[in-house]
DNA sequence: GTTCTAACA
DNA sequence: TGTTAGGA
């Protein structure tokens, strides 16, 4: 499919697309006209990059993470086993900013109830 | 009409 | 990231 149509069905802007190529997270092949072709895979692997991004992590990580991820995304390739440290890290650091927020939230709910 | 690259009131 | 210019 061309980059339209994959921007519509992954609800991700064109300009994205582009960027996250630039960024090394998507290789779609190029046709003679220079139009980038993707592959159905692309699709979920869009919603990954999203859900990575939207964590906080860089797209150099995703970047080398994404390849490692089979079907379901939530196993580890064989053959790249020295990413679970990686993953450690963000995910302790995502657990941290869950705190944050949630204390965020918390102070928020009590100005908003204390608030005739 | 769609996509491409490059660049920024 | 959006948007726009200038082409194919």
């Amino acid at each position: 499919m061309r980059i339209g149509e994959l921007a519509r069905r992954s609800g991700v802007s064109i300009r994205a697309l582009r960027y996250y190529e630039e960024q090394g997270l998507l290789r779609p092949h190029r046709r003679s006209s220079g139009y980038r072709e993707y592959a159905e895979t692309d699709v979920r692997a869009v919603a990954r990059i999203r859900t990575l991004l939207a964590a906080g992590l860089g797209t150099a990580v995703i970047a080398e993470v994404l390849p490692c991820m089979v079907d379901s995304g939530e196993i580890l390739a064989p053959g790249c086993p020295e990413l679970v440290d990686v993953l450690a890290v963000e995910r302790d650091r995502i657990t941290g900013a869950i705190d944050e927020l949630q204390a965020a939230r918390a102070m928020l709910n009590g100005i908003i109830a204390a608030t005739p």
